[in-house]
RNA sequence: GGCGCGAUAGCAAAGCGGUUAUGCACCGGAUUGCAAAUCCGUGUAGGUGGGUUCGACUCCCGCUCGCGCCUCCA
């Protein structure tokens, strides 16, 4: 039985769909008109590793991921690069799935666009007025009043007076309350607008994700994730328009993962202290930065550092030598045996990757041990799961990092052909002097009983 | 100020009221022409002060420290 912590509740939970056997999952995506960083590596990889699982489980899975490409940011940007919305957005889309690909996430079900949804965000807001949650202040703007709405701050274990009480809260005259929230922004002189019944302007960053789950699964579904610095507002200003509007429970379950940081801090835009996902990927591996993101539990804060990242690479490289070192089936994992049993118990636990890693690793000092074909099967296949070890070992351990200018695969090899000349005569100094060369190269030998193999470093 | 999360060995990171987490690094041994990889073995833990218990890293309370949200952010 799997047990998802819901951040609603605080605790972890059986999970029971709403419809047996199928899932209904939102997660918020990207804002595109920047390249992803390292937190937005950690929202995909992360999310993927959760529909990866439901599907596992024999589910049936929607997968919605939504793509932001209308907002304050994405107009100021175009804006300074003078050049459309629409070309700044595209190219940030192509970029977003360039590196999720690289990092072997899936592509969701659905990816829906702001802009493609506003008659469904109007038909919202409509609903929110007539539900007299929502009004237009004098300057034009639609707001969504809070205080109608009882409940406000259920997910964010927040009340309405306490945040009234802090300091941090914007004041616009054209509120009821300090805290409402836009849900229409009447348009200013030379942005992009959309006409409405309130006149031109365009969503509030919160409509979109109400409108766009509603439209693709329902009033009611079953998982909403999301970075944890969604929760509040963002999500629990969802939950106000979707639950406001259709009078009937949003999500059952909401799913948080934790941040990225760097030296102990937040990783974000607004401390400018990020890695982007590609400038990591000139490095490293894609595959060692998703192992690095599925070592963790997803919950927990994930410290970015070039050593963290190189102490993943080895840990990666060990469970690759020793599929390496086996010959493992095509056949699908064999869910009665001891190791994917433990392995599968661990995902069901709230998706406890860290633990699925040590069963992985547990198998490979078996699989290095025994060189059963089954249990180096057994190894492919659970990591596969998790999106690890899809490829051929040997492209593994010799892959070089993009962009890398390492010694070429022909020139190691020719090395290794006059090496074994010189073994052939004894000449142990000359062969010893061959290896220091590629060592100094970061490359490694090592000779087995059917020749000389080579990894880097 | 309000709300919340965390503190585990050299580093990273899990589970668990009593029995080996796991990875990297380190040490000893096997293996090797020498290595590497692998195997065998050893060691290094759970912030601090109390409490509950036959027994606590694990439950409860206090304290200290760190982090997050309360403002756009994954």
């Amino acid at each position: 039985m799997l047990k998802i912590y819901n951040s609603l509740t605080r605790e972890k939970q059986d999970f029971v769909p709403i419809t047996p056997g199928s899932v209904r999952m939102y997660v918020c995506g990207m804002t595109v008109y920047d390249y992803c960083h390292l937190g937005h590596a950690r929202v995909l990889v992360v999310f993927d590793l959760v529909q990866r699982w439901l599907r596992a489980s024999g589910l049936q899975v929607c997968y919605v991921r939504n793509i932001t490409d209308i907002d304050d940011k994405i107009i100021k940007r175009a804006r300074e690069n003078n050049e459309s919305i629409g070309e700044l957005t595209a190219r940030f889309i192509r970029f977003m799935d360039e590196d999720a690909a690289a990092l072997g996430v899936e592509k969701p079900d659905h990816e829906p666009r702001a802009t493609e949804h506003v008659p469904q965000m109007l038909a919202l807001i409509g609903q929110l007025e007539k539900n007299g949650l929502a009004y237009q202040a004098a300057a034009g703007d639609v707001n969504f009043s809070v205080r109608k709405f009882p409940g406000y701050g259920k997910l964010s274990g927040k009340s309405l007076d306490d945040l009234q009480a802090g300091e941090r809260v914007d004041v616009d005259a054209g509120k009821e309350d300090p805290l409402d929230f836009v849900l229409w922004k009447q348009a200013k002189e030379g942005e992009p607008f959309w006409a409405s019944p309130w006149g031109n302007g365009r969503p509030g960053w919160h409509i979109e994700c109400s409108a766009m789950s509603s439209e693709l699964l329902g009033k009611h579904f079953d998982i909403h994730g999301g970075g944890q610095d969604l929760q509040f507002p963002h999500h629990e200003n969802e939950i106000a328009q979707s639950e406001g509007a259709h009078a009937c429970r949003f999500v059952n379950y909401w799913m948080h993962n934790g941040f990225v940081r760097v030296d102990d801090e937040k990783m974000s835009k607004s401390l400018g202290n990020f890695f982007t996902i590609r400038e990591i990927l000139k490095r490293y591996d894609p595959e060692v930065l998703r192992f690095f993101i599925v070592r963790a539990h997803y919950r927990s804060p994930l410290n970015y550092s070039d050593a963290h990242l190189d102490d993943a690479r080895h840990a990666l490289s060990r469970l690759y030598t020793a599929l390496k070192a086996a010959q493992p089936g095509n056949s699908e994992v064999d869910w009665t045996e001891a190791h994917a049993l433990r392995f599968g118990a661990a995902m069901n636990d709230d998706f406890n990757t860290p633990e699925a890693c040590a069963v992985l690793f547990d198998l490979a000092a078996e699989v290095n041990r025994s060189k059963s074909a089954e249990l180096a099967t057994q190894l492919r296949g659970l990591s596969g799961l998790l999106g690890l070890l899809r490829r051929d070992p040997q492209v593994f351990l010799q892959a070089t990092p993009s962009g890398g200018e390492e010694m070429p695969a022909e020139r190691i090899e020719t090395l290794i052909a006059a090496r074994a000349a010189a073994k052939q005569g004894r000449d142990y100094a000359a062969a010893d002097r061959i290896r220091a060369e590629l060592a100094v190269a970061g490359v490694v030998l090592e000779d087995g009983v059917k020749g000389t193999s080579w990894r880097r470093a």
